[in-house]
DNA sequence: CGTAGCCTTGAAGGTGATCAATGTTTGTGG
DNA sequence: CCACAAACATTGATCACCTTCAAGGCTACG
């Protein structure tokens, strides 16, 4: 349980624990394990019965759901300090609605879903903190639904700048996690291909930089100038 | 407050307050007041100082978005018994993220932000009741992102099934809520032109009817085998 | 060293957007 | 009660964006 001490401690410079005594967020830990997934490891199906719910450490996962024609729709990116599967909590037998893949080396706290129960739900602070982590992807989900009808280089635009906010990073302007232009495709409902025609553009001006899987973004006012309205 | 004390036994029906005392609800709901809206009110707008949470009563309220061309893009449909704005309450200054629009005559039960952190929050059930409401709503936004790459007519079978299964009415097959061609399009990320291209066929065929923005399917199996692999 | 996953480029084709014009229904004020 | 405006519904023609298909190169890894 030695690692497990120390993912606590890791976990307490978290947002969702700020302000709480480590013996505290111990107990609300209590029973739970770490998961130490390599790329492409899958932490948990789709449709599968889920037991627990968690914290990503470090790394990052992709959320996904397979659509009707079976490809594979990426519908969240969670990096390090995001709360995955709160939602299972409110049924009686909860499955997960979606899959979750490591996206590179990655650890995951997997925590019962007992302890949600019996003492998450208690701490009114920490039910706050939940909502505000489920509102934060809420919000956007319906970004990007409003973005529907964008042309494809505002779509691709705003992911970059939606993913760089979360940077914590040292690098300010690299994004925090490893991105294929394939799993960006995978996540705008969009072809690799013209994703691959967007982002070659960008590199050949100077606009971003790759390598790696890992995006620089050079000149993040050309990114936020595509944003703008083009009528 | 005579109407609030129907109100509080018109809500003790719906599913939050399943099983839960009458005078407990009227405690929960201290302080509230009912809005009357008529068609096309707004009940609140994006971007405003949120004081109040609430219930839908009767009617249906557009829930939308500006986007970055100047047209509003419809987020979610909610009917009676959804609860909106659950997720302003996690915030210090909580703003509301998008606007809700009546859909024909509607009434909303609008209460004070405080009842939630004072009485709502100390009643587990309850945030799991919420957190189911808000989890449905995710998976509907989830659903839908999945089937970004289906073509429209795919597209628009999914929103009148999906809106199908929320029916309480005394006809089942008929959508619970007034349903114009362009409140679809502005859903679905469509022209108008478009959905009317789609659903002017499936009257033809006699798969769906519509008189006065209330739609009526009458062959479901062909909607749902709209939904079939296309491949 | 061969496979698997990713990246890239080009050409062809389709789905749906846009534009334009017109009909229909609803609501409003004189 | 009528006239007019506003919102919604419809249909056709044109065009753009993006998908699909095809083919090839690159890197990592067993």
């Amino acid at each position: 349980m030695n690692a497990l001490q120390a993912a606590i401690s890791e976990i307490s410079g978290f947002a969702v624990f700020d302000g709480l005594a480590k013996e505290k967020i111990a107990a609300l830990c209590a029973n739970s394990t770490i998961a130490t997934c390599d790329h492409r490891d899958i932490l948990f199906s789709a449709g599968r019965p889920a037991l627990h719910f968690g914290i990503v450490l470090s790394g990052a996962f992709k959320l996904s759901k397979p659509s009707l024609n079976g490809e594979d729709v990426i519908v969240h990116f969670s990096t390090p300090g995001d709360v995955v599967g709160a939602f299972i909590m409110a049924q009686k037998a909860p499955i997960f609605p979606i899959s979750a893949t490591a996206m590179g080396p990655s650890r995951f706290l997997k925590i019962p879903k007992e302890n949600y129960l019996e003492s998450w739900v208690k701490i009114p602070e920490l039910v706050f903190r939940i909502q505000n982590l489920l509102s934060t992807r809420m919000n956007i989900l319906q970004d990007q639904k409003v973005m529907s009808k964008a042309p494809l280089s505002q779509k691709v635009a705003a992911l970059l700048l939606s993913l760089l906010e979360r940077n914590q990073g040292p690098d300010e302007m690299v994004l925090p996690l490893p991105l294929t232009r394939k799993e960006i495709a995978e996540n705008l409902g969009a072809s690799v291909e013209s994703v691959i025609r967007v982002m070659s553009e960008w590199s050949k001006q100077g606009i971003i930089e790759t390598n790696d899987q890992l995006i620089r973004v050079i000149k993040p006012d050309r990114i936020i100038e595509e944003l703008r309205d083009k009528s």
